[in-house]
DNA sequence: ATATAATAATTAGCCGGCTAAATAAAAGGA
DNA sequence: TCCTTTTATTTAGCCGGCTAATTATTATAT
């Protein structure tokens, strides 16, 4: 088992996003719309397709995630009246609350339990390392 | 961008799927099949339980994995006779092909890119580290 | 001014992952 | 033997991720 860093890196990803909704569970979140909650509470009003960027997502899933927020009551789209090709999402009080929260708490306690062991140094060439396999992954 | 372990290793995940979805694109597979393929190849008439065990998924995932692939003429479902509740899986001549070629060529071709311009050395740490990373998160 | 290209979102549909709840069959215990 | 528990699988439904194709609107070049 976990022979290879493929299958490493697969099953950390599997486990990783399973903390992270069991985190998120009591906020009725899942992992991964944290990250949006905070992009929209650091950039209020944002539009879906800065959002695209800044997740490093297709606008696909951007849309969907949205209105799925929206649907849950954590934020309102809008259509932008300078660009009507453009929404804007911005968050409601509940989604406010939410990732506020979640950003100081879950986040963080989530990197902390990743490197428990590990000392300064360990964790700076793992992030290093794991810099290079993206960068090669992306190529 | 990328300066929390979780933020990064959500961005591998991706890239890391990303490519194994073109690589498999060509046998009309996704990244995740050829795990399944390969155990079926390497244990012919295994039973749906034990994929779930040997892949570390749930029971829901292997189940429907096994149908897609079925339905795609990969391999063929059929029912235990000395347990009735049991289902085991074994490989068309597709499926074998598939099995056999993508094993030995995507899947290592995948793990050398990963790890290119790594020092022996360094892909020995990284992996000690992502298996600690593993053991933390699975606490 | 008009045609063309680029940009922003969306819908439909596929994939792997999950939980909750249901079914059916086998194994164990009183 | 009968009842209870465990095991194996499935169905329904939710999530993030993707591609392909479509619609609207803005920008650009002729």
């Amino acid at each position: 088992m976990c022979s290879t860093l493929g299958h490493l890196l697969v099953q950390i990803g599997k486990a990783h996003r399973n903390k992270g909704n069991q985190m998120l569970a009591a906020y009725n979140l899942h992992a991964g719309q944290e990250i949006f909650l905070q992009q929209v509470l650091c950039h209020n009003g944002i539009m879906l397709s800065d959002l695209t960027t800044n997740m490093e997502v297709t606008p696909v899933t951007v849309t969907r995630m949205a209105d799925r927020l929206e649907k849950n009551g954590f934020l309102v789209k809008e259509k932008c009246c300078t660009d009507q090709r453009a929404v804007r999402v911005s968050l409601t009080e509940k989604g406010k609350e939410a990732a506020m929260n979640i950003t100081e708490q879950t986040w963080n306690q989530l990197e902390q339990q990743m490197v428990e062991g590990l000392s300064t140094e360990e964790k700076i060439i793992l992030k290093r390392l794991l810099m290079q396999v993206l960068e090669n992954l992306k190529k």
